[in-house]
DNA sequence: CTGAAAGCGCTTACAG
DNA sequence: CTGAAAGCGCTTACAG
């Protein structure tokens, strides 16, 4: 069967006999349209199974319908449930989403380019990838609504948490367990990538451990890159350790799973032994029964889109920042010291 | 700053002494263009600072440049490292991915329609959604290239695995480490939903059950919801078997976490009293030492967008069906019987 | 090899 | 309230 064309606003107008003007209006609901003439448009498009032709509508308005999320999609786990959020609100919206995966600094910089120097998106919403100023500047120039999930920039909309009160509630959880011997585990801070959760959490640890007048000491410091062999290196090394962490403060829920496993591989028991919480609260915490720091993914992502269509087509107010609530969930992988 | 104005081709043209006829040429890699205008014009574009403008090249053409992904993001596991997959051959094409959310059998029929109505799209790839043949129908008569991806239809290309055959990998390696009480758990098929995975499993189970002697008795095969609650259930129903089996196969590496998760908190020790097998190989089926029915997730997306690149813009030939390989993959949560 | 022109399907002042 | 027309920025036969 050969390919049915599809009515345009011209068919419509000649079937209703009115001009294509019209027609465009009563499609844009603007008010200047008798009540008569509207109807036997409405009629007369649906016989025609007309539907407006996006391309058409998209050149001559400058706007596309697609909004563009930029992330770290394929290496930071944390992103799929935000991305889980945003799309949930911007299904009730007339938008697309366009997902652009972000995996190394250049990538991040070359995307932050492309989308204000394109015409391909009427707006961004940029997970965990900082802009510099330079990218705030020309996102700016280019007018293009930008808002920030899980990074800070003082010119922008931005959905955040508070990663040094994170790093605290992990920490003073376990103080409060009767843990004094605590070590921290962090990330890399990769410069150029500007991640900085990981560092601001370790200074939450400090602040917590200061509050009962003790220090976290170097050797009870340990950063690396993420992935499982890593971190098993970083937990035998804190295993090794003359006197031995009775718990662990991790940065993020992946990288507590990977102490678990190297725990246990060395026939460290789990929570008796060793007391170990995570960061984010994936769903697999839940399943393996992880102690974490509970943030709130799948809303940041929500609160973040529902901003971002706010502020589309809008006039722009002050930058508004909103800080996400954190909570520490306790379950099986901590007890009290010395248990 | 006000928003300055991006060049046009008709600027271009001008500043190079050329009709914008050239300037589209050269801009196409067109070959009829001589050597001096070409690079004349080339020279100008960069001095503009030119580029393309997409809408207007869509409204032209009648391509968009996006492809379609429509997918049980929100609901679906798998999906997320499928994705990154396809996200990941994309990125070397020069298509946009719009992620299509499906979270229910209404809404997979309403985006079905949507996609093949509209003009959103110059390509569709579905996942885990198996489509009607009046969708298929749409589809072609709306001459939209369509790449099915773990789901299946005779008239499209698709990417699949044998269900099957990875039941009875399963079992048969729970059956050669000693096992002979075998039981299978699996999710509902929910009929709208056309999810025929676990069915098929729960298929290879019995075949190869059947293979050593042995058959799968109703009792001891469990099918439920997807969900950790629905999970414990279904494992305390087996645990509390009079002839409790020593095994486990289940139709997800969700599913099998929450089993872990029952057993445990019901005493039962793995793999000692219990052994499970898992199917997919998530990312966290190796940090908690699952055993598992490994399917190659990540390729299966690059697979599925590298036959979607091959299909767009060209004449379809045979689809074609390409079927993924199975491994087990043994690890901590499976051992001999009677250990 | 190249230019002028029509056309893609809309929106939006501009008259009336 | 409504129609005719210009315009969005490209592509693509059609002449030459």
């Amino acid at each position: 069967m050969a390919v049915r064309q599809r009515a345009t606003i011209g068919d419509v107008a000649a079937r209703a006999g009115v001009g294509v003007g019209t027609v465009s209006r009563v499609l844009n609901g603007s008010r200047n349209v008798s009540e008569d003439t509207r109807e036997r448009v409405l009629r007369t498009m649906c016989d025609l199974d007309y539907r407006p032709n996006r391309r058409a509508r998209a050149l001559s308005t400058g706007r596309t319908q697609n909004v563009a999320v930029m992330a770290p999609f394929a290496t930071e786990p944390s992103v799929v449930e935000r991305l889980r959020g945003i799309s949930r609100v911007l299904q009730g919206s007339d938008y697309d989403l366009t997902l652009l995966d972000v995996a190394t600094a250049d990538q991040r910089d070359r995307q932050y380019r492309a989308v204000a120097a394109g015409d391909r998106f009427d707006a961004l919403l940029a997970i965990s990838l900082t802009p510099t100023d330079d990218d705030v500047k020309r996102l700016a120039r280019a007018g293009l609504p930008t808002v920030l999930l899980d990074c800070d920039h003082p010119d922008l909309p931005r959905v955040v948490i508070d990663d040094v009160r994170g790093g605290m509630l992990a920490t003073r959880h376990l103080l409060q367990l009767g843990h004094r011997r605590i070590a921290f585990m962090g990330e890399d801070a990769d410069e150029r990538f500007r991640f900085t959760a990981s560092a601001r959490r370790r200074e939450g640890c400090e602040l917590a451990l200061e509050a009962y007048g003790l220090a976290l000491e170097a050797p009870y410091v340990r950063v690396g890159p993420r992935g499982r062999a890593a971190t098993h290196r970083l937990t035998d090394e804190l295993l090794a350790l003359p006197e031995r962490p009775s718990a662990i403060v991790t940065s993020s829920d992946t990288q507590a799973l990977g102490v678990l496993e190297a725990a246990s591989s060395s026939g460290v028991r789990i929570p008796q032994d060793l007391s170990v919480v995570g960061f984010d609260d994936l769903d697999v915490a839940a399943y393996v029964g992880l102690t974490t720091v509970r943030q709130p993914l799948h809303a940041s992502g929500e609160t973040a889109a529902r901003l971002l269509l706010e502020r589309v087509g809008q006039t722009l107010g002050d930058p508004v920042r909103k800080v996400l609530e954190l909570e520490v969930v306790p379950r099986r992988t901590t007890t009290v010291a010395g248990a």
